[in-house]
DNA sequence: CTCGCCATGTAACTCGTTACATGATTTC
DNA sequence: GAAATCATGTAACGAGTTACATGGCGAG
């Protein structure tokens, strides 16, 4: 046993990956696939990971008793085990959503790409940058959908969602604003 | 050696961060220390890392020629190394900035924990998204004070900052709608 | 004279990804 | 009957962090 595991049980601290399912299957039970989808589409702009990540960690969280599995024949598909909360996950989660966060943390690469856009002859630039600005734009439609078919009866899952919204108008603003300078510099 | 070694040596990949870390010479020349406060200040919402993951990618970048080193005596402290381009480096990184980005990764736990704000009592709630909100206050004064320094002769740098402002007005516009739906929902 | 910043470096460890594996079901 | 999606799992690997380590210099 590692030294960390000591004070992970002490302090009753859980990596936040656990925290991130724990939120996924409080609104809604979901299985492991489906959890990883959520995350990889709906919470694309909080937090994403593989299926190979997910499935160690539910195993474990339901181990420690903070999730529960229910195995369910597949509607379209083998069966899968859908997972649910116990109190004690509730409580484990409701301690961690009290608590504050570290700061977001961001790998973009494009903003640096952008930083050295001198290297590039300018209409190659805008082309890249209007590629990056409709990607964007596809991700924006998204979460507008996703926003419209929630009400402030899932106030979460609306919040969430409108975050989606604010950040890929930012995005595309700010594209449209790189896309102008780029065009009006000096050849 | 590595499968990878082998399939870099072969495409002449890189790893990210060394495009980075060109990419933060490149508009001028900076010691492995200055390019670690750089990323974790001016480059925080594109890519932030230790000086412990910088120190050994310079000598790597070094040894393959793609940026050299000039020893100078501190201004105020012990000696540092300076990096700078060279030509080959130059070339490495158009490159780079000539290719598509993958998608800005991102880890947020707080929109998870909004996701799950329906746990905590109304004020409770309150009160933290205003002290997110405080936080992400400081770093917008931070990118308006860069971008205010900036002109359009150094546009690289200007456009970053500008990313970084207008994220911030994002994630703060983000914080006022949540702090509204909170205090407006059934208690 | 101590604290904090400048400046660099290494080792252990952790988290998560990539790749490998399996197999059922549905759609074309 | 081939391809795509559903569904779960493991092993090897990689990238980066935390912690450990060292030392000069300036400010209070």
């Amino acid at each position: 046993m590692r030294v960390s595991d000591l004070k992970e049980a002490a302090a009753g601290k859980e990596k936040p990956l656990k925290y991130v399912l724990l939120a996924g299957i409080y609104n809604e039970p979901r299985s492991g696939y489906e959890l990883t989808k959520w995350l990889q589409m709906v919470g694309q702009h909080c937090w994403s990971v593989e299926h190979s990540s997910v499935y160690p960690a539910l195993r474990e969280l339901e181990k420690d008793e903070l999730i529960q599995s229910e195995r369910l024949p597949g509607t379209r598909g083998p069966d899968r085990s859908i997972y649910s909360m116990t109190a004690a996950g509730l409580d484990k989660l409701r301690a961690w959503v009290a608590n504050g966060s570290p700061r977001p943390a961001i790998k973009d690469e494009q903003i640096l790409r952008v930083l050295c856009f001198d290297l590039l002859p300018r209409e190659t630039a805008l082309q890249q940058i209007r590629e990056v600005r409709a990607d964007h734009q596809v991700q924006l439609e998204f979460f507008l959908a996703r926003q419209a078919m929630l009400t402030e009866r899932q106030l979460g899952p609306l919040l969430v969602a409108r975050r989606g919204v604010l950040a890929e108008q930012a995005y595309i603003a700010w594209c449209d604003e790189v896309a102008d300078m780029i065009a009006r510099r000096p050849a």
